[in-house]
Order: C-alpha cells, then structure tokens, then sequence
DNA sequence: AAAGCTAGTATTGTCGACAATCTTTAATTT
DNA sequence: AAATTAAAGATTGTCGACAATACTAGCTTT
C-alpha cells in the first residue's frame, strides 16, 4: 500500500495536517520509515505534493505521539525504542489499563459487556482456526485492550492511551517483531478480565489487567535477555 | 509580571516556539487569559512581536498538552474544565502516580530519597508557620509529587505528568480555587509515602500514594456536589 | 416582526521565499 | 598523514501574502 503521490483536497472535512499526519504515522508504525531514520521536510512535502507549513504540524503532532524526536535546527528522526523505554510503557500500561479496568467494570454498560464477550469468542474461534495465532498477538490484542480503554468512559483516559501510546505499542512490534507463544495463555487472560467485568468487580478486574500487562513485560524482560 | 512586547531573539538557543509556548502556558494556567476565551492569532502574534508561523506551532503543542482546544477553520480556546473532566484527571493520577511510587521505591538512590525526606520537612515548617498553609496546597502539594515522578527514574512517565497533566491540575486549581482544610492531611499522607519508600516497600509506596490522591479526589467530589 | 438569505469582514489555512543554522567537503597547517 | 579550519551546500526556522472558510450585519421576504 504505497502513499498517494497528493493529498486529494476537499475530499472530507479533515484538513491537510490530519491526513498526512495520519499516513506519516502509519508509515512509521508499520516500518515503511526506518527507525532512526531523518524525516526530511523538503522531501515529504514532495512526497504528499503538499508545502512545509501543513507538514511541520503533522511532524510536531507526531512528536507529541513520542514517534518522533526533533532538535532545533537539525530536523526530526523516527524514534528507536530502547529495551529500556519498552519497559517504561509497559510500567505505564500495567498502572492506566489496570485503572481502565477497574472503571470499564463499574461503568460499562450491558450491551457493552456483551459485544466484548463476543469479541472474546471471536479471537477465542481465531485461535482454534489459526493455531499460529500471530494475527492475534498482533492487532487483536490491542483491539481488546481498546475495547476495555473505551469501556472505561474516561476519555482522556482513551486520548492518552489510544491516540499515543498504542502507537508507540505498535511500534515496538515491528521493530522488535517478538511474537512468541503467549497468544494461548493471553487469551486465558483476556478471559479473566471480561468473567471480572460481568460480575462487577473492578478490585478483581484491575487485578488481572495488571496481572496481564506484567505478565506481558516479564515475557519481554526474559526475551531482551536472551539476546 | 506581564508579558514582554517582543521576545527577545538569541538570547539563549531555544526556539521562538519554545519560549511563546512557555509564555501562553503560563497566562493560561495563571488565568491570565480566561478559561473558554478565544486564542486570536493575529492577535497574539503582536503581542509578541512574533509571526503567525511560529505561533501556530506553540498552539499546536498547548493542544497537545490539552490546555486549549482547536476546531478546523474555526480556532482555539482554553479549556474549560468541567467537573467530570477533573474527575477523570484524578483517576489517571491515581494509577500513574501510585505507579510511580512504586518505581520511586525500588529506584530512587539514597541520597535522593534523604532529600526527599529534607523537602518534607521544610513543608512541615512552612505549615507550622502559616497556618493557613496556602502554599503548600498549591504549589507545594506539586513540588513533592514532583520528586517522586523523578524518582521513579521513568522518563516517559516525567513526560506524560510532569509535561502535560500537571499543566492541567494547575489550571484547575486556579479556575476552582478550592485550598480546602486538607494541607494538614495531606502532609500527613506526604510522611506515609516517604516512609514507606525509605523502607523500599513499594507495594506500601503505591497503596499510600493511591489513598492519597484517592482522598484528595474524594475531597473535591464533596465540594462540587455541595454547589 | 421574525425568519431566511446575501454580502461583507475577519480569521484561519496554505503557500513560496528569505534568513539562520547545521552538515559536509575540501583545502591548509602542523 | 592527521587534525583543524573554512567555505559550500542543504536543511530548518521564520516571515509576509494569498486563498478558503466561518462569523456578522443588513436586507429581503413572508
């Protein structure tokens, strides 16, 4: 999926920023942008046929997501995640989603805590189909976890988490590309968290959230080891 | 102390952005510029002798921060915090804070933490002196939780607290203006946190942090609701 | 008189050009 | 030959001007 050679103006109410932002981030993310390579102003704006102004927004947003890292007079580079900056998301993860946990199960509503069930059985079927599960340990992950940062109705809660760091998340898997065989006992865990939910118990559903993301980092930990 | 007609340029090597951001963050949170007031940019370009370019570019990052809010070919205002916005604030320093803790706990050097200890002491001074203890409600509440997002040694968590919510509870602090009589417990719950860090109990480090802000949260829910 | 439409004004969004700074390359010196 | 310095090139930072959009005031119409 190669980027449109120009921006087609008009096309929705988003304005230039808001798009290029949003490809240059998935550009990243993905690793169509090296990490740790120089993000070129003259030659992005060449790329999305667009000027330098709209395109220094969409940079300083994606350094406000952590995707970038800009110094003065010398220009932005995609940011290289060290293990030890890894290991600072996931104490952030383990502490806001825990919280998200504990809220999503006092204040999700009940159709709300049916459709992650559903969703639940869902990745459950794409495990038994899919006994590589790598789609799961991919994107389906973050999408439960998503799921439970909505149910949470905090929305500066879903800002801090969804529109920053889980990109940052998403980052690091491509760029460590670690998959590992977690999916299984993940999921278990997933479970876990939703049975909380359903009987109402944010004590015990902040508790295997943490659980869950701890149990994630020390799989980390173990496998920066190795190396 | 009002702003200067011009910023003087290259007197020392941050950007004109940086230092305009600094300025507007300052007028915002100090209420100099009213919550819910219009950010105009030719006007404020002339107050600072600046131009629309680099200006932009500060606005950007005071969204970034939340201190204002943007809407497309309309223009920014400062955020008007409303009480379930202040409320969520609280559950997200409640999980990042006693995280922090935590870390403050296991990671925090000895002389670090007897310096801790020292500022503690002198806000425990400060509030035998002046009994109405304003200041320490105000700033000084922020300088200790300060010190221990340092100490947690997680500069992605510094970031996320220290650059960006902390902003955040300073506007509200001024927008609401409720000092409250809880200075005395405060520091009280202050000296349980450092103990249980000099002790390296991190697990204690959190649950005291958490009541803490609990409490504090707890406080302002009463005072909203008696409006 | 109230509601809807239209023209005018002001503000935001975008662009191209100039100035300041950094990086690179080549020449000079030790 | 290695290191230092100086100049050239390129990139970022900043500015003023134009275009597009939204707000405002006045007019028309029912």
């Amino acid at each position: 999926m190669s980027p449109p050679s120009s921006i087609a103006p008009g096309t929705d109410n988003s304005t230039i920023p808001d798009r290029v932002f949003s490809l240059i981030k998935e550009a990243i993310v993905e690793g169509d942008i090296a990490a740790g390579s120089k993000i070129s102003e003259p030659e992005l704006a060449r790329t999305y046929g667009i000027s330098r102004g709209p395109l220094r927004e969409a940079i300083g947003r994606l350094e406000a997501c952590g995707l970038v890292v800009r110094r003065a007079n010398v220009g932005a580079r995609v940011v290289t995640l060290s293990s030890n900056q890894l290991i600072e998301i996931f104490h952030i993860r383990e502490a806001l989603e825990g919280m998200a946990a504990r809220l999503a199960a006092q204040n999700m509503g009940d159709e709300e805590i049916a459709n992650l069930r559903e969703l639940l059985g869902q990745h459950g079927e794409q495990i038994e189909r899919d006994s590589e599960h790598a789609y799961f340990q991919r994107e389906g992950d973050l999408d439960f976890h998503y799921r439970i940062v909505q149910g949470s109705h905090n929305a500066h809660m879903f800002e801090l988490l969804c529109n920053d760091l889980y990109h940052l998340v998403r980052l690091y898997r491509y760029q460590f590309g670690m998959s590992s065989k977690r999916g299984q006992r993940a999921f278990v865990e997933h479970g876990h968290i939703v049975d909380a939910i359903e009987r109402r118990d944010p004590e015990m559903a902040e508790l295997m959230m943490r659980a869950h993301i701890r149990a994630s980092r020390e799989n980390v930990e173990r496998l920066l080891k190795k190396r």
